[in-house]
DNA sequence: GATCTGGGCGCTCAAATGAGCGACCAGCTC
DNA sequence: GAGCTGGTCGCTCATTTGAGCGCCCAGATC
């Protein structure tokens, strides 16, 4: 099985010849095979040489463009994504990353929105630009899936359901109401509201959602941050690594049902886990463990994302998992 | 037949997924096309398109060692050599890369002869190095092609033809002449020496010969060093552009016949084209010239060298003769 | 010399693949 | 709406390719 043994250059070039032929013109086997005037099986077995010795190199590259479509493809291997979009961003600036990968989640939204689609949207600090990259869309109905925590720049989730719904054309079911409230029956009662639970029972026909990915540590979720130190820790105790449209998620990808549920207007993590397809956008190197806890599960079907995390969730999925 | 718009993520990193799988991890496209629940076809169209964007980059590369396998294969096709062998030899020491050209030329030689060669040689001082490196031959005869130069460290052509037939144990055909004499008459009276006269009628079965390609400039071939400034412009105004084991050969590699070969004891050059195997060594990208026209007809078959001239070779086909 | 053994070679047959074709669809023009 | 156009898709059929097998030869062992 080894072959192109070392004290046989003529071999060794024959097989190099070969390779060229087949690899870099394109030509068939069997006409190489006659040209060389040898057995179309000697060049199957040179060619095998070839491979097995290093002598040949394939590299799936990067195309051009910021979308590395190599890291993308291996993404999609390693956590059995069905479209995953890793881009080559500079991690250094903070804000333009943001913006470029908000704007990177409109692409792919683009590009994986059809027609009968229902579109469900959350809001984050990244998914706030995602409208600005939106050129086409078809009209359709694009559902709030949870309640708005109020933006630092006051572009809040409603204004991106209404800007996305704008350029499709497609209805907007938008309804207001905070996310966190401070106690239950306060929750259950604005879940009550006509508009509300109109937005709410479009959830099941939702087929296409976009959220981001937090994880539950200081300034990586909206949440952790607008709760307090007690409440941070009894959830961090159940579990919780990782945040996903105001639903927690535990290490294996899955819901947490936690006691902080009933005080938010948010899609219950159930229905969150019937929607078809969920894209997310994380952001973030430090973001890593919680973002390779909440694509594990079968909840994340797409992922848009930069080199640098990307990398990091190959390493840990390498690490644990035995992933190739 | 472009494919792969820059506008469709998920058909790049589609692309990337089915190249790595079908390039770096060996599937068929048909398992490719289940494993993604896409179709065949598709699976083709978009490793063509990989293939056509650059998304795949193949390379026949340096399996290890010194012999450049690539640039071998690149010189066989482009001068349609049966046997090319380039080695990474640094060009700074003359005196090291003439050593390790020879062995080289040894290791082509043990790799080329069969159990019923009949091995022609002739001298060069790149040559005298060759026996260095045999390490086994088979039994075959080995005639002294050419009358033989004074070498400066005396080691000269009958010594060469002696050991080499020492290593394989085969029958040494030899003759003591010079290459060269002043007048033709003395000449074809050696000619008819009964020792000189058999190796020579030995010449037509011949069927592998290793000899060193000179060219016709100062310190570039042996003869043109050994003759008068009158008769090098004279061999010069004829066409004269290198030399084959004293066969004189023009710009489009075949033999010229001149007055000095009355002069010489050399196998002559239709005899010398009738050899069915021609091995040559060749060295310095300043003889670049000389070695395309000699290896441009159909007297060389095999050519062993080093990097630099063997990319100044290509470079001179790609020129001339627009080969790919 | 007889026998064994390992490796290279090329055959057969089934699976994989490519070339070419028509169906289908979206967008456009009239 | 009818008709045209450019593009994608998947089909058929012929070719190419791979897996496995037996042959043959060289070298080792007895």
């Amino acid at each position: 099985m080894a072959g192109l043994s070392a004290d046989r250059p003529s071999e060794v070039v024959l097989a190099a010849r070969v390779a060229r032929q087949f690899y870099l013109e394109g030509l068939s086997k069997v006409d190489i095979a006659d040209r060389l005037g040898i057995s179309r099986f000697r060049v199957a077995r040179l060619l095998d040489s070839a491979r097995e010795t290093g002598m040949v190199r394939i590299e799936i590259g990067l195309p051009g463009g910021s979308l590395d479509a190599g890291l993308s493809a291996e993404l999609c291997s390693a956590f059995g994504l069905k479209h995953a979009f890793v881009f080559n961003f500079p991690d250094d600036d903070e804000r333009a990353l943001r913006r470029r990968l908000g704007e990177a989640a409109g692409q792919a939204l683009m590009d994986l929105i059809t027609p009968g689609d229902v579109l469900g949207m959350s809001w984050s600090r990244t998914l706030s630009g995602l409208a600005a990259a939106l050129t086409q869309m078809p009209p359709c109905p694009i559902v709030q899936l949870t309640g708005a925590v109020p933006p630092p720049d006051g572009r809040d989730l409603l204004d991106l359901v209404r800007s996305v719904a704008r350029i499709g054309g497609g209805p907007a079911h938008v309804f207001y109401a905070p996310m966190i409230l401070d106690d239950a029956q306060m929750a259950a009662a604005i879940r009550r509201q006509a508009d509300i639970a109109g937005a709410f029972a479009l959830v099941p026909s939702v087929t296409l959602a976009v959220v981001a990915i937090g994880a539950w540590a200081p300034g990586l979720s909206t949440i952790y941050d607008a709760i307090t130190p007690a409440e941070r820790d009894a959830l961090a105790a159940q579990g919780v690594c990782a945040e996903l449209a105001g639903v927690f998620i535990g290490e294996d990808g899955r819901p947490v049902t936690t006691p902080l549920d009933s005080r938010m207007i948010v899609t219950p993590g159930p229905a969150l886990e019937r929607i078809p397809f969920v894209l997310c956008v994380a952001w973030g190197v430090s973001k890593s463990p919680a973002v390779c806890a909440a694509i594990r599960g079968d909840m994340v079907h797409g992922l848009v994302t930069h080199a640098s995390l990307a990398r990091a969730l190959l390493h840990l999925a390498d690490g644990r998992g035995g992933g190739r």
